[in-house]
DNA sequence: AGCAAAAATGGTACCGGTATCATTTTTTTG
DNA sequence: CAAAAAAATGATACCGGTACCATTTTTGCT
């Protein structure tokens, strides 16, 4: 018992006693077995983190954030990759509970019901990522996808285009591209402008998948001025596309992505696009989650960290 | 101890028995202990991942590959990323095995002396990845970045540039870019010119170092009709401030590049760089991780992945 | 049916920490 | 210097699984 007190710092020891066991530990290559902390204590120090993948460099950031402001207090990571699929998210959770999680951090608030029951049961912080939600299982940081995608659509209206198409990624079981859909939507119907289903394309993530979109946007016949695309990979793709089919951007066609990758900066012409405070959004999440581990309870449990319009060459 | 067996699924139990386990379970909302279970069979379906940082794409994929590859075995992934500090790996180290992680992955061989101490006694499979290397701990999977480094320079000087100059991304504790210095050094040598010391420098991996790399190598005053730079990140950092000083790529300076990220056939020009089986090696990693953890004992030790030069435009 | 062999089930100890409370040692105080 | 108070140390149970072996039940066979 006071070798357990000494190794772990907290507990009363007399130095000269703490030292002895310091050095016993030392000599004979002691490694404590957490698993055996986690048993007694019901505690694992480890936060447990559901990003959809990534592939997409957008939560590699996010991630990285959270590592970091996570490090000093000796949590560790435990991600987990969804795939987008509810089901896997699912089962994620069920064996993140199992190993005692002390926290789950999840991208979107679109989970099967098994999986909303799971949180609310499971008696540790829970933090939504990447969408506000007006009801979040626990707290909830991100943007307002709408708001982001009402603005920019607005902003291409302004521009004085007319046939503004929507290039979104997955919108099946993925609230942000569906609340970028939404936003799109709304910001014609302000504009008066009519919403023409065949201008709404739904494809994968990937960058082909973006000159694809475009390519079948273009066989549609109707005269398009402008690309929305809900990410900046769709819209790359689908500025190249535009580049082999000899059409000017912004010229002819105005493209503009969400994201602000690093590469939208970089490409000629540059990208239009949504900047999202990316690496805002992981530290504060792993603000949200010591803070609460700590007993400080979170006054405010949705955080909008706010997204800007970044206006460059392409839109 | 028959509910443990049929929870499990592995020992002999009666189909019936087995259900009313399993229904019993279901209504009890039944949450295993995987910390009861890692404490007592000294296993945690747990493999460790430590990673330079995530920022950069290419160990993204990496990853996710392992990610995907070990998903359907039940294992489950513990990241940290130790920003290339040895003391960072250590202690990243020593907490895995606190946790009795099943394996342990980490990115190139160099390593704290401590670390390497605890990874031999450490009686699970430890795999190195991104490097090839003579003696790894364990198993080893990557490429080698001395060829791939002397390949590129190789083929700058057979596109009969004189003066190549090289840009590294911090060499300390970095075993890839050591080895690509040391292969451009080389290719240099094999073909009669001087390594000029001035032409050589160290910045961190950010893309703005590369222009301020490419700024420094400007106002030496030499003539440089190359530069040769160890990820694609700093090449087009480069390239951008070739851009600005209106010097033409490749017709004035050639830019060369390593990683292929996905950007470098986006911009324009587009970029000559080394093509690394990035999601290959993943594969490969879980695959051995699998494969020792099942018993199955992995014939060899070393395995190169190989690389490609991918010839563009920049260079 | 009766018995042996095989299969299923159950009792108990154990993994390695920590919480709790009892005991011992040290410090303070009169 | 003794007694009281405070601090440090230690004994024990427990966290929730699994390994091992003993016991019970089922199956197969004559």
């Amino acid at each position: 018992m006071t070798a357990s007190r000494a190794m772990q710092g907290s507990g009363k020891v007399r130095p000269g006693t703490r030292q002895k066991v310091v050095d016993a530990a030392q000599r004979l290559d002691y490694i404590p077995n957490l698993a055996a902390g986690t048993l007694a204590t019901n505690a694992s120090h480890l936060v447990a983190v559901i990003l959809p993948n990534l592939s997409n460099s957008i939560f590699a950031d996010t991630l990285q954030s959270i590592s970091d402001s996570l490090r000093d207090s000796g949590y560790q990571l435990l991600v987990g990759y969804s795939d987008n699929s509810p089901q896997i998210e699912e089962s994620l959770v069920r064996t993140f509970l199992s190993r005692r999680a002390d926290a789950i951090v999840l991208t979107g608030h679109m989970h099967s019901e098994h999986t909303n029951a799971l949180l609310k049961n499971a008696d540790i912080p829970i933090v939504e990522m990447w969408s506000v939600s007006e009801e979040p299982l626990g707290a909830c940081v991100g943007i307002s996808n709408f708001d982001a995608a009402y603005s920019m659509t607005d902003y291409l209206c302004r521009k004085g285009h007319k046939s503004i198409a929507f290039i979104g990624g997955l919108l099946e079981n993925n609230d942000r591209t569906q609340s970028r859909l939404h936003g799109y939507r709304a910001a014609l119907k302000d504009h008066a402008l009519p919403v023409d289903e065949q201008l709404i394309r739904d494809v994968p993530f990937e960058f082909e998948d973006g000159s694809l979109a475009m390519r079948e946007l273009l066989a549609v016949g109707r005269k398009i001025d402008a690309v929305f695309a809900a990410s900046d990979i769709l819209a790359l793709g689908a500025l190249l596309e535009c580049n082999r089919q000899e059409l000017s951007v912004p010229g002819d066609i105005a493209v503009a992505g969400f994201d602000d990758e690093r590469l939208a900066s970089l490409i000629k012409p540059s990208l239009t696009t949504i900047g999202v405070p990316r690496s805002a959004i992981g530290s504060k999440v792993a603000d949200i989650v010591l803070s609460t581990l700590r007993g400080e309870p979170v006054e405010e449990r949705v955080f909008d960290m706010g997204f800007s319009l970044v206006e460059r060459e392409s839109a």
